[in-house]
DNA sequence: TCCAAACCCTTGGATGTCCTAGTATATTGC
DNA sequence: GCAATATACTAGGACATCCAAGGGTTTGGA
């Protein structure tokens, strides 16, 4: 989308954040602001390794969270908490996999109001191939050393809790 | 959205990937799984204040990077390389900041085919006033320790760094 | 000098996310 | 048992991001 730029942006707004009188936040403004492009990297990298099997990162996560349920298959509104995403999105990306054949919707057999989303054959194998490329081409080249890791897991795992993530 | 889950999914997820022999890459999965959550989680703190201003984040990186420039005027490529996004992100952001009358579009004066935009002074205060709300509401109760905010910054450089991001 | 290649911005389309209803089904409480 | 409340999913709308294309402007090499 670009070539390298000759510095770096989000220390050049620390600079600036530093230099307003805004010393005292300028560093966590900095990391909050390299969090979110580093998202953007990643995912831009994740969406280009699934593009050959027809899937976006937001489809992806739901086929393998299915991949992972004994059954294979999950209520809508349990896929929404457990993807942490709204329900309305959820509803968007079963109704592509579905047009996809990569998961069918099915009634609930107790709750009318319930609707499951279940792997199909196809879904199941496109979910493991994905994986497989993810894991070599983005999980297993990261760029993050292991210690690094370590210390990413942690420190935002405890961002995730304080802001009500999850409780463990 | 939703209430705390009992579990952390992410954590979750990697037992998941230890399980079924991807171990050698589950802890880079969760972290990056985990950047892509917190993300998540801050983008939603930052759009919530800057609500109340009529601004999305997108929006206020603009205005933001506008108001360091001398002349508070860039054109439209260099704020979309500094800001790191699509030529035509940048354009759909002006549209919206020109309508609610915080930029103008000029010409450039020497090249024909590039655009400046322009701070008004209404968008001067705009910027001004969302930043000090940022700086008190997000960046001041970041939830990161002093040392974690450092250790980001350096580990998420150098990352954006071997991503091609900058030079330096 | 002049035309092809490079560059800049915009339009149109595909996706994803969230919010705000609206409909249908369950549960609760009286 | 029935009305009121709570849940589950979906439709429609607002925004953001990217890609592919198109039209206008500059630049540079023949």
């Amino acid at each position: 989308m670009g070539s390298p730029l000759p510095r770096d942006p989000i220390a050049d707004a620390q600079r600036n954040w530093e230099r307003h009188g805004w010393g005292e936040v300028a560093a966590p403004m900095a990391a909050i602001t390299a969090i979110m492009r580093t998202q953007q990297i990643l995912l831009a990298r994740i969406e280009g390794v699934l593009k050959p099997f027809g899937l976006t990162f937001a489809r992806y996560e739901l086929l393998a969270l299915l991949s992972f349920a004994r059954s294979g298959a999950l209520p809508m509104n349990k896929a929404s908490a457990l993807l942490q995403v709204h329900p309305t999105s959820v509803t968007n990306a079963v109704d592509r996999l579905e047009k996809a054949a990569l998961v069918v919707r099915s009634p609930h057999p107790t709750d009318g109001r319930t609707t499951l989303i279940e792997l199909t054959a196809e879904g199941r194998t496109i979910a493991k191939r994905a994986t497989t490329a993810l894991n070599s081409e983005v999980f297993g080249q990261s760029g993050f050393g292991d210690d690094d890791v370590e210390h990413l897991i942690r420190v935002l795992g405890d961002f995730r809790k304080a802001a009500g993530d999850f409780t463990d």
